[in-house]
DNA sequence: GTCTATATCGCGATAGAC
DNA sequence: GTCTATCGCGATATAGAC
């Protein structure tokens, strides 16, 4: 409706970039105003604070995952389907790496926001076990008998997913993943890492 | 030798623990001082700026994790050995914990920093490979002929292990394990599912 | 070593003209 | 909606007395 929107998303846009670059601590609401070619007024008359920033920041990737994660719904799932989603999500997860590196740090600074991001996860966390859940009852996956190890590998995932790329950001990978896009092929590897011994027993291995 | 380590040491305590409960961004050097007991211009006599503080905080760690995961060196390792270790490391990581949930933030705001702990990982990783490695030709676990495949369940292990109270911090684990312990067991558990396709084949299974 | 000022700076946020 | 100007504050860091 409104074209007030696109100074919105240029200061979300500025926001972001910097935040990923430098960290949120290290980046003052002059540096995203002069970033977004405006002035600290006028970012201000967009958003109230820095904070807001955040959490707008926030909302945005929030709908991204969730659409990204969202079943087709009018077709069967495959396990392709499972390695799809993980892809669409590390691009995500990528995008909006500044939140999930300083995580804990953001959710203490602002209750309110941890209040959204415990709710999110624990909407994303419930569909993401109720779909292996799925998979091992379908025989995608073998089954998987013990509830407590359905969680545990829910659990497993979810962690994997979350972090690994401030795994990487930190530096180990990095070093020896100096091409560009490796990193993302080699999270992949550990998640199906974790995931193969649950592959169903496959008649014809050699 | 000098009682001046006391005054350092108190500055250490103190950072420590309001940066665990807090953040180092909402953290100030007047915090530190005053949670300590003595004024500003003290503590900056004992440290020149808050990002001494950090590493000072950092080396403490470093050698709290070396000395940890130390090996025996005079005694064979067995398997529980591994869980000690594991055991041992989530008490340092808890301890530190602002350092981890932190980490890719304070690496970029302090390049010196970033050095000290891509070597230090470099190293324990490097360690901790080995250490798999030894048990998998040793027989506690079972071979593991493919490289990459150690280097990944040894990725996979440092990256649960560094990151596992991150996970917890940000929420789900904290609503679901309220019991003060729960959640160091929990992680342990992680770890153990890993290693757990690894094990080898027991010969007397129900 | 420790304290009490104090200097300096930049940040978040607002007021008011256009 | 956007700008310029500015206020108030708290943070880092230093100077100098004790």
């Amino acid at each position: 409706m409104k074209r007030t929107e696109s100074t919105r998303q240029r200061i979300l846009d500025s926001a972001l970039q910097l935040f990923n670059a430098s960290g949120t601590a290290s980046v003052s609401t002059n540096h995203v105003a002069a970033e977004a070619g405006l002035s600290v007024g006028n970012l201000y008359y967009h958003y109230k604070s820095k904070q807001q920033i955040i959490r707008a920041l926030f909302d945005q990737n929030e709908a991204e995952v969730l659409s990204a994660l969202a079943p087709p719904s009018d077709r069967p799932l495959n396990i392709d389907d499972l390695e799809l989603m993980m892809k669409a999500n590390f691009q995500i997860l990528w995008k909006y790496r500044f939140l999930y590196r300083e995580l804990v740090a953001l959710l203490i600074e602002d209750p309110e926001l941890a209040t959204s991001f415990r709710d999110l996860r624990h909407r994303g966390f419930s569909n993401f076990e109720r779909l292996l859940q799925f998979f091992a009852a379908s025989g995608v996956l073998r089954p998987i008998e013990d509830p407590e190890e359905l969680s545990r590998l829910t659990h497993l995932c979810w962690l994997i997913s979350e972090f690994y790329i401030s795994y990487v950001e930190s530096g180990l990978g990095l070093l020896q993943t100096v091409e560009g896009e490796g990193w993302q092929e080699k999270g992949l590897a550990l998640l199906r890492h974790v995931i193969e011994p649950y592959l169903p027993p496959d008649p014809e291995s050699p």
